[in-house]
RNA sequence: GGCCAGAUAGCUCAGUUGGUAGAGCAGAGGACUGAAAAUCCUCGUGUCGGUGGUUCGAUUCCACCUCUGGCCA
């Protein structure tokens, strides 16, 4: 598309903005890259965390920028939680604060989980009400919301969002129609990985020590399973096999946010026609009104 | 050739003192507001290896057979 249309891509994808993870993010090769410029790859280090919000920002600046250079954004990747943040917009939450998360983390250990959530349910009934007692991460953070912001999360987000994306986007969906072939592509698709060098990409990381499991860039799919394989946790089969299962999860999950997603224009990957009908598509389509993006 | 142990869900196994069975994994569906490639929820009928026998009733007990391990020749 870039090389056939005054296009820009913007990476939509929470593991390849970190630097030094290439292999296991199936990162675009250095040709594909200087000849179809990304923007949001090699943002950050492994060490730091990133978020939908940050993404949010950074994707809004990019697609100003390309629209004043005069071109359509183009925003590909799998994130779907990003999609959804930049096409919907964010509530006016307090951002992540890693003291609180330390101080809720270490008094989860003495009371539990469950009983953390029961403290929710008196900060925030109706935020609780929708947390599962068993889902520690949304637990801690509704009340690390409530907390900061001196106010229940469900007010916070009861409020109107803003909705600031410049532009209306035109969404196209590459949705496999079989699932047998999703799945024999996924493992191909790893081992091709392993063949590549991931084992000794992750090496690299896992020797800087200053990184483990706990952090969101090492608990990437294929990141995960490599390291508890450095850490002697896996076999090299186990990790092979647990890498290909949590490839074939994380797809289909991005297939059931697909299935919620409006205003898709869907197009099947493994259909030989599949460019051409993406290239129609966008020509019927008569391009490039001013303010169009595209996903 | 003999003896022993197995054969139950796609896989690894549990279980039924005889009333046709259930866990983990895999798989499917779903949720999703600053960790999201994360985190979590829901979903389990399968000739219980085959053929006979005993029994009101056998996946369960008995016999034989087949296959897979192990041991002994």
């Amino acid at each position: 598309l870039v090389r056939r249309y005054p296009m820009e891509i913007i990476s939509v994808d929470s593991v390849m903005v970190y630097k030094g993870m290439d292999i296991g993010s199936a990162k675009p090769d250095p040709e594909t890259r200087r000849s179809a410029p990304h923007r949001l790859l090699d943002i950050l280090d492994p060490a730091k965390s990133y978020s939908a919000a940050r993404f949010r920002e950074d994707a809004i600046r990019s697609i100003k920028d390309i629209i004043n250079l005069g071109r359509v954004p183009l925003l590909v990747g799998g994130t779907m939680l990003y999609f959804r943040a930049l096409l919907l917009g964010l509530s006016e939450l307090p951002s992540a604060d890693q003291a609180i998360r330390d101080e809720l983390t270490h008094k989860a250990r003495k009371i539990g989980w469950a009983a953390m959530h029961v403290w929710l349910s008196e900060l925030d009934p109706v935020t609780a009400a929708k947390i599962h007692p068993n889902d520690p991460q949304r637990i801690q953070r509704a009340i690390e919301v409530c907390l900061i912001s001196d106010t229940p999360m469900s007010e916070l987000l009861s409020m109107p969002r803003h909705n600031t994306l410049p532009c209306s986007p035109l969404k196209l969906a590459l949705i496999p129609g079989d699932r047998e072939l999703l799945a024999s592509r996924i493992a191909k698709r790893f081992h091709d990985m392993i063949d590549a060098g991931l084992v000794d990409e992750v090496r690299g990381l896992f020797e800087r020590g200053d990184l483990g499991p706990d952090h969101p860039s090492i608990r990437a799919v294929g990141y995960r399973q490599v390291w508890a394989y450095l850490d002697g946790h896996l076999s090299y089969d186990e990790m092979i096999e647990r890498g290909v299962i949590a490839t074939r999860r994380l797809a289909k999950r991005q297939l059931t946010w697909l299935r919620s997603e409006s205003d898709l224009r869907i197009f099947d990957p493994y259909d030989s026609a599949c460019f051409e009908k993406v290239f129609s598509c966008i020509g019927e389509l008569a391009l490039l009104p001013d303010g169009r993006a595209m996903c």
